[in-house]
DNA sequence: CTGAAAGCGCTAACAC
DNA sequence: GTGTTAGCGCTTTCAG
C-alpha cells in the first residue's frame, strides 16, 4: 500500500498525492479533498524510510543519556522534547550504559538515522565527540566536561553555585564549613568545590573538612555519622548534590542534632525530593530549561546550516533558600 | 558519497560492496578486503534510510514512557534496551506528556520508523492501543491497565503484591493496620488495596483506615501527620508506593513515632531511596528484569510472525523484609 | 494547476 | 564469485 494506491484510488497522480502530503498550496481544493479522502480510506501513511531517503532529512533528533533516575536529567529532558517538537522534530532517547565500544556504534551514531545529536552529561566523552566529528554528524554537547575545537555546548556555573551556597552559609554567620564533594572525576563536582573554596579564602577561611563520597543519600549519611563519632561536626555543610544532603540531614537527625537550628545544610540540583522532606533542602537550581532551550536553537541552527562559530554558553544557576539553612546559632 | 563511490574505489561492482556490508560469505577474501580497505579511506557507512526502505525493517524498537524519574521504569528499561541489543536491535525512548492527540501522531507510532513499539505504563492506554491496532504496528503492552484483544502484555501481580504485604504486618501480630493508596485511577494502585482487603479479610480483619494520596513523599507524609493530629494511629501500614512510605517514616519520625518499633510500614517498587534511608524500608519488589525480558521476547516473536496467540503474563512481585518493620509491641 | 520521468542509496533476483 | 537489472516509496525537476 503506497502512493500509487492513493492516486489510482483518487483518480489523480501520485505527485499531486505527495503534493497533497506536503501542503503544497498548488493544488486545487477540490483534487485536494479527493486525495485525502482516499488517503483516509486507505488509511494510507507515506513512508518515512522513502521520505527520509529522498529528503536527505530524518526529521529525528537523538539524544544520548546515561541515567534516567534523576530530577535534573527529567528536566532537560522533558523541555528538550517539548521545544524540538515546537519546531516539528522528534526527540529519540537512547541510554548508553557506558560500555565502551558498543556504545558508539548506537543508531543514533549514524548520519542518517538522526538530523543531528544532543549529548547530555556524557560519560565517554572525548570518545563519542571524536566520533561524531568523524561522521560529520551536528551535535552539541549539553552539561559536559571538556572543551573542544568547533563544538558548540551549554553548561552550567558549578563554580558560581558553589560559590554562592558557601557565600549563603558565610551571610548566616557560619565559618565552620565543611564539604562533602562528588566523585572528583567530575567536572562539576572539582568545581562546585573550587567555589566552595574561593567563597572561604575570601572571606579569609579554611575549610572545616572536605570529605568525598558518591552522588548518594547512604553515602552522605555515612560521612555525617563518621564526623559524629569522630565529634568533629562544622556548623554547616555543604553538600554536593541533594542526594547527598538528604543522607547528610537524616543521619544528623537520628543523632538528635537538629536542622538547622544546630546545623545547616546546603545541596545542588533541587531533586524533586529536595522540597518533600522536612526541614525542605536549602539548594542549588541549575537553569535546566534555559540549558534544553539554548542547545536545540544551537543544534537547530548547525542542522539549517546557519553556522555561526561554535559557542560554549555557561549558565548561572540560582540558590534556592529553603529550611535547612539558619543563622549560626549565638552560643 | 555512498555505495558506488566505494564500488569504483575498490574496482569493484556495488553488488560486492554490498555484499560486504552484509557479511555475505560469498566474497572472495581479497576482494572483502578491497572493499573494506576503500570503505575505511572514504570513511563510509551506508544510508540506513535506503537500508530501511529496501528491506521494509528498520532495526528499531521504539518504546514510549511517560515518566524518568523512577527506579521501576529505570530498571525496566535498562534491561529492555540489553536485551534488544543482543537481538541487534536499537531502543529508542520517546516521553510522551500525555498532552492528548499531539502525542499519537509521535515519530514513534510510524509502521516504517520502527520494527515494533513498547508501552510502558501508558496513560492514555486504549488511544494508543487502538491507533497501533488501526496502524499494523507490532507492539505489546507493560505494566499496562486494561485487557484488549489480541494484544500481548505483562504485568505485575498488584493483587498479590499488596496480600503479601498485609499477610506479611498480619504475622508479625498486626491488626490494626492502615492503608495509604495511590490514585485509584490506576489499576496497580486499586489492585494493591484489594490484596490489601483481602488479606485482612481472610484473618478476619477489617480495615483500621484507608486515605488515597498521590505517589509522592509529601502526600504520604501529610496522611500521617492527620492521622497523629487526631490521634488515630494504626500499628501498621501499607503504603502504596515506596514514595508514599517514605513520607509516612518522616512525619512519623518528626513525632517521636518510632519505626518500626512503635509502628510497622510497609512500601511498595523498592525505589533506589528505600533502601538508603534509615529504617531500611520493607517493600514490595517488582520483577523489572523478568518483565522487560518476557516483553521484549513477546515482541521479537510478533515481529518475525511467529504469531502466537497474544498472551496477558502475570509476573509474581516479591516482599523484601528489611528494617521498617517488626513484631508488635507487647503493651 | 497537474503529470511524466528521473533518481535518492541500497538489496534481491537472476544471469554469467 | 561476481555483476546487471529492477525496484523499494517517495519528491523533484521540468513540461505542459
Amino acid at each position: 500500500m503506497n502512493i500509487h494506491d492513493v492516486a489510482k484510488r483518487s483518480g489523480l497522480s501520485v505527485v499531486t498525492v505527495s503534493r497533497v502530503i506536503n501542503n503544497s498550496p498548488t493544488v486545487r481544493e477540490a483534487n485536494r479533498q479527493k486525495v485525502l479522502k482516499a488517503m483516509e480510506e486507505l488509511n494510507y501513511q507515506p513512508n518515512s524510510a522513502a521520505q527520509s531517503l529522498v529528503r536527505g532529512k530524518t526529521g529525528i533528533i537523538g539524544m544520548s543519556i546515561t541515567n534516567l533516575n534523576d530530577s535534573f536529567y527529567d528536566r532537560v529532558i522533558k523541555v528538550a522534547n517539548r521545544k524540538l517538537a515546537d519546531q516539528g522534530y522528534f526527540l529519540a532517547l537512547s541510554i548508553s550504559e557506558n560500555e565502551g565500544e558498543g556504545d558508539i556504534n548506537n543508531f543514533l551514531f549514524q548520519r542518517d538515522r538522526v538530523d543531528g545529536i544532543i549529548l547530555l552529561s556524557p560519560i565517554e566523552e572525548e570518545q563519542y565527540v571524536a566520533e561524531l566529528k568523524k561522521k560529520k554528524i551536528p551535535f552539541i554537547l549539553l552539561d559536559n566536561q571538556y572543551e573542544h575545537d568547533d563544538v558548540s555546548s551549554v553548561v552550567v556555573d558549578n563554580f558560581q553555585g558553589g560559590y554562592d551556597a558557601t557565600k549563603h552559609l558565610l551571610d548566616l554567620g557560619h565559618t565552620r564549613i565543611a564539604h562533602i564533594g562528588g566523585p572528583t572525576i567530575f567536572l562539576s563536582a572539582a568545581e562546585r568545590k573550587r567555589g566552595y573554596m574561593k567563597a572561604l579564602a575570601d572571606a579569609g577561611l579554611t575549610p572545616f573538612a572536605i570529605e568525598y563520597s558518591g552522588f548518594t543519600v547512604s553515602s552522605g549519611y555515612e560521612v555525617a555519622k563518621k564526623w559524629i563519632r569522630e565529634d568533629a561536626l562544622p556548623t554547616a555543610i555543604f553538600a554536593g548534590d541533594d542526594f547527598i544532603a538528604l543522607g547528610v540531614v537524616h543521619a544528623l537527625r537520628e543523632e538528635g542534632v537538629r536542622v538547622p537550628q544546630d546545623l545547616s545544610v546546603v545541596g545542588f540540583d533541587d531533586q524533586q525530593l529536595a522540597g518533600e522532606f522536612y526541614p525542605r533542602l536549602t539548594t542549588v537550581r541549575q537553569p535546566e530549561a534555559q540549558m534544553a532551550g539554548i542547545g536545540v536553537d544551537l543544534l537547530l541552527r548547525q542542522i539549517n546550516g546557519q553556522m555561526e562559530a561554535p559557542t560554549v554558553t555557561k549558565l548561572s544557576p540560582k540558590l534556592l533558600v529553603r529550611e535547612s539553612t539558619a543563622y549560626l546559632k549565638q552560643s
